[in-house]
Order: C-alpha cells, then structure tokens, then sequence
DNA sequence: GATCGATTTTAAAACGTTTGCAATCATCCT
DNA sequence: AGGATGATTGCAAACGTTTTAAAATCGATC
C-alpha cells in the first residue's frame, strides 16, 4: 500500500533491482561495499518488501496456520487462550506469523483447514485436540502438509509430529497420591467424546490401579458429552448420589472437576473434608474455585511454543522421520484433596 | 504448492486465463454459460485461487491484522479470548481473515504494529482497549490506515472509528441499583493505568451520585495497577478493613470483583449478607465464583462481530465520517448483591 | 596488450492472478 | 446486404519480488 518498491529503491541508488534485492538478502555474491550502501538505503527510506511479491515467487507464506475449533456457543476456552498465546510467541521468535481461520457457522473444521492449505496462505498448521479417528490428520498426511498435533494417536504406530502432555503417568500419579490418603473408592468423571486424551488418561489411571495390585479398589466412572453443561451435571451427580459414594473424585479435565466440587457443594459436602477431587490443567479457575482445586499444571503454553518450534523445522529442514515429544505435567498441589473420610484412613 | 493454477483449468476448458478468472469472479459480462461450465470444473478439479497472485495484483490481503497487547506473564484472558472468538467469526462472514502478530519480548506494541501495516499484511487493523494517549492511534490516524478501536477517548473530539460498551451508563444503573437496596457507602476497586475506560466507568459512577443528589453517599475508592495482584489484594483490603467499611464494593471489572468476594471471605464476611459486590464484563468465573457475581454483560464477542463489519466496511467503502457504535450493557443479577445489613435498610 | 579467471552486476524469466482494451461473433435494423 | 450494435471472449500488461543464466568489469598473468 505505502511504501517504496525494490525498483525505486534501486533507481535511486542506480543499481539493478536483482542487485538490490541480493544484497538485501545479504548473499556473499555481492560485494561488501555495494551490500552495505544499499542496507542503509533501504532502511533510510524506509523500505519494507512487499509480502505479497515475495510470497508469489518463494511459495512460503510466512504464516503458520490455526483452525479455531468450533464448540458451539462457546468463547475461546483457558485451553486455547494458553496455547494460541504460546503459539504465538514461539512463532515470532522464528519470524512467522499466526493466521487463525475461524469456522463459519453450516461449514465444517476440515473444510476450514482444507481452505487454509489449498490457498497456499500458510507454510504449516497446527492442529488442537485429536480426535480417535482425526480426518484432520488424514488429510493433512494424505496431503503431505507440514503439521504438528497437539495430542497423540492412541496407538503410536500413527507416524506424524506430535507433541503432548504426558497424561498417562500424570493420572497415574493422582492415583497414587490418592491412595496413599487412604482413598480406594475412585470417581472419574469423564467425556464421552472420541477424543484420543480421553483414553490415555484413564489408560492412565487403570494403569495405576492394576500396579498396585488391590482388589479393594473401586473405579466408577461417569460420562457425558463435551460442553453439554446439563449431561455433565447429571453425570457428576449420579457419582455424588450413589448408594456408596467415592471419597475421591477425578475430573478428567478442571472444568469437569470444578462442577464436581459445586455439585458437591450443593450436596451439603466439605471439600476435602468428605470429598477429594482432582483436576487436570491448571485453568485459571482452578486456583479461584474455594478452596483451591489440586490439578496437574499441563503446561500448555510453553507446549505451544515448543509446537512452533517444531513446525518451523518441520517446515524448513524436512526431516525424514516424525518429530514428537512428550511433556510431563507438574503436580500443582491446593486444598481439594485430603484423607479420606471416615473411621477407616489407615495413615 | 499443491493445487492447479488458472493457467491449468483454463486449458483444460479450452478458454483463457482472463475469461476464467472473470467467470470465477461471477463478472456479468462473461455469458452464463460459460460461467456456469467454468465454476462446475473449478469445483470438481478442486480449484483453489493463490492468494499471494490474487494479493499482488489487488493490493489487498484478506487479512486484518491483530496485536496481540502484552501483558507480563499473562495468558490471554477472558476479553481476549471471547474478542477474538467474535472477531473472526465476524471477519469470516465476510470472506476475511484473522492474522495475529505477537509481541516478541523486548520489542514494543506499536513497533510490531507498524510491521504489520507497512508489510502490507492487513488491509486494516483492530485495536483494543484504548489507552488516554493512545500512540497506536496516533500513528494509525497519520498513516491514514484503516482501523477501529474498542473502546474511545474521554473526549469525543477524536476523529476515529470506534465501539464501545456504554459503561457510563451501566455504572449508573449500578449505582441507582445498590442506593435502592439501601446502600449509601459505596467502596470501588480501580486501576492505575491510563485506561480510558477507567475514567469512563469511574464517571459514570459519579454523575449517578451527583444526579441523586444525597449528601449522604460515600464513595471510596482504592486503586492498584492492572495484573498487579499483589496490590490489588491491597487496595481491596484498604476498602474491607477500613474505619467504617463500605456495605457496597464495586470492582471495575470482574477480576477486581472477584477479588474482592474472595478476600471478604478471607475476612469472614457472608455475601451478600454483609457486603454487596458488583462486577463488570461477566467473565466465565463470574458464573462459578460462590455466591455468583453479579455484573455487566458487555456483550464482548457481539462487538467484536460487530467491529469486524465495520472495519470492512471502512475498508471497502472508505466511509467520510467515521463509524462510531455504543453498545449498551445489560445487568446480569445473581446472588452477590443485596439489600443493604444492619439496622438501616429502609426497603 | 590480449587472455584467462574471478568477481560483480545485469537482464529477463518466472510466480498466478486481475483487468483494460482489442478482437470476434452473432444479431438486429434499415 | 451492410453496417451497427451489443454480447462474449482473448490478449497482454501489470503487480513486486526472487533467481537463473549470462554479461560485464576488473586484475593480473603471460
């Protein structure tokens, strides 16, 4: 729109265009001299490429993709804050930009994300939260576009890049935390959507169970659709409502493990007085809900920094085999969890 | 990189380039058709236009462009999220893109605002949360960009584009709504910072006061700098612990309200039976914070949307005044306020 | 002083669109 | 029939870069 164009700035300074525009990229071809004279033009007058041009006859757009994942009449949840926050500076740190394609309402994810790589716009994408059967990832390998997932297939046979938090020993971790309280009687409260996460944390948490190797273990699990508030409720309730209820309860994720302790508020029961819970994600929320929810810090936002920098390499070096990574969550310790409750609490 | 090109459908259809491009584009003077044959074989061979070509030749991105504000260690928040959320749906609707540049530690706002302009990037820009010396606008006046602000200058001499929540108003309503419950000693948590709409909130407040009339209203008002928690916990215990406490506490935004519902509990207050509280922007957690905040819905993502269209409009239109929109605020009651305690309370 | 190499620069072809203008073609009018 | 008119379509330039291949310049050597 505004500024000077390569060929003025190299009429002004009476050289060739190719000239300029070598000596800019800083190629050794040029002589010293000439580089440095036409340098400190360009940045006297002000000379910015035009993006446009560049991008034409490179094919790199210099963006990285995003598909804004759609959830009905919902905002961008702590989840995506954190992490197109970390995408976003792991990204500038490299030189790129971040293009966020929002889903139109009566269009579907993929054919956002199909736009989006088809119209050359973005050099990469980034892709939140797998699904079981992701026709996301289908394509983009079909399509051999460079991607990094956040999240992982659940068999690792799926050969792509990935990163992901390491929720398999996390869960197993609240696990065993809880049972050394004295808990044996577990609540998960859980989605019933194809989400591979899903799986692998109460792969996590089974895992956990059958080490220890006690019968006297009890896992009940509840499920109800992502973002169905009402379901989600029910399902909490059908665990704080049982006949024998759970000294502990698990939220698959914060949101799930702060309705469980409203619920429960609601039921007339103290936390963690009468009932442990435990979250996963470290939500902002968390640290507000009285009287402090205990979670596991997942560390979304440097995940995403990293996930940039692994596109970008992705993107620039092309290397043979997947690059993928896990992260191990941290333990964020508050007041949702003691020992169990009752007469029994063998310390 | 991956798709055929017009040069490539046009041959396969026998016609040339140009009558193509225009067919595709639905230009009038192409015979019907013809049209038609050219979008059936553009769908099927799965067509898409480059848009670094298409950009060269129009001088126009399909973006508009995002600086994403610094904030200390801060993640996006509430605003953010849902403003972006409405931005893109709202730009989507009208075939634009969302293009987000962050800010790389050590570099400033308004310096990776001006790369995103002279790149040629964005076609227009969004600028949120207006400061009282805004030099965002003030290079985006002098460089005649496009733009639209969210939020507005004290005085509205200042000739740009801007939405707004009309919190003048809404605090008014706050005020007349706590002085009927009986309230005469009201406490409001501010900001330090040269927001503009600290001043707007803070005079609507005080024109409320004044236009009743009663010599008998107290305001207090204790203020801290914005993300500084520290302080803020600060400025609120200076209100709670005070001589002679307020029975009626605003926050200037929820944060600062929830804050102050949590250190009145801290301080054994019952809300809202010893102490009213009210917030502003009804953020998520406002929902879940016990008792429920009572607060503003200011409508975020709504304007958002809303900004999104106009700043189209500017771009295509080039409208000769500028487009300025209030958007009323609407109370969202729950269980945080009430009547005012003690002896008083002449309901 | 011509020749050979090495160094430096230039010219021109791409990249994939859009668009003004020219060319073609059928149709209509007198 | 002969233009004239209007509807379609084709041609080619332009957008601002990068980059390949070739040309120009320069020093130095014989």
């Amino acid at each position: 729109m505004a500024g000077l164009t390569l060929r003025e700035l190299a009429a002004r300074l009476d050289i060739s265009v190719g000239t300029v525009s070598r000596a800019l990229s800083g190629d050794p071809a040029i002589a010293l001299k000439t580089r440095e004279r036409v340098t400190e033009a360009a940045r006297q007058y002000g000379y910015v490429p035009n993006m446009a041009a560049r991008q034409l006859v490179s094919g790199r757009s210099g963006f990285v993709g995003f598909v804004m994942p759609v959830r009905g009449p919902n905002f961008i949840d702590s989840y995506l804050g954190e992490f197109l926050t970390g995408l976003g500076e792991g990204l500038v740190e490299h030189g790129m930009d971040l293009f966020i394609a929002t889903v139109p309402a009566g269009r579907s994810e993929l054919s956002v994300l199909r736009h989006v790589v088809e119209s050359g716009r973005a050099d990469g994408v980034v892709v939140p939260r797998i699904g079981e059967a992701d026709e996301r990832l289908a394509y983009l390998l079909e399509r051999k576009f460079p991607f990094v997932a956040h999240g992982r297939m659940l068999d690792s046979s799926a050969a792509f890049n990935w990163l992901d938090a390491d929720s398999v020993s996390a869960f197993g971790e609240i696990f065993d935390l809880l049972y050394d309280l004295g808990h044996r009687h577990f609540g998960l409260v859980s989605i019933s959507d194809p989400m591979t996460f899903r799986h692998l944390r109460e792969r996590g948490l089974r895992d956990a169970i059958s080490r220890r190797g006690d019968p006297n273990v009890i896992l009940d699990v509840a499920s109800a659709p992502r973002f169905d508030r009402g379901a989600t409720v029910a399902a909490v309730n059908s665990l704080i409502h049982a006949e024998r209820r759970p000294t502990a309860m698990i939220g698959l994720f914060d949101e799930l493990a702060l309705t469980i302790m409203e619920e429960a508020s609601r039921a007339g029961l103290s936390i963690p007085r009468d009932l442990s819970v435990v979250g996963f994600d470290n939500i902002t929320a968390a640290a507000y809900a009285p009287p402090g929810l205990t979670t596991f810090e997942a560390h979304t936002r440097e995940s995403a920094r990293e996930i940039a920098g692994m596109l970008v390499t992705i993107i620039e070096k092309k290397p043979a085999s997947p690059l993928t990574k896990l992260i191990a969550p941290k333990l964020v310790a508050r007041a949702s969890h003691g020992p169990v409750p009752g007469p029994v609490g063998k310390l």
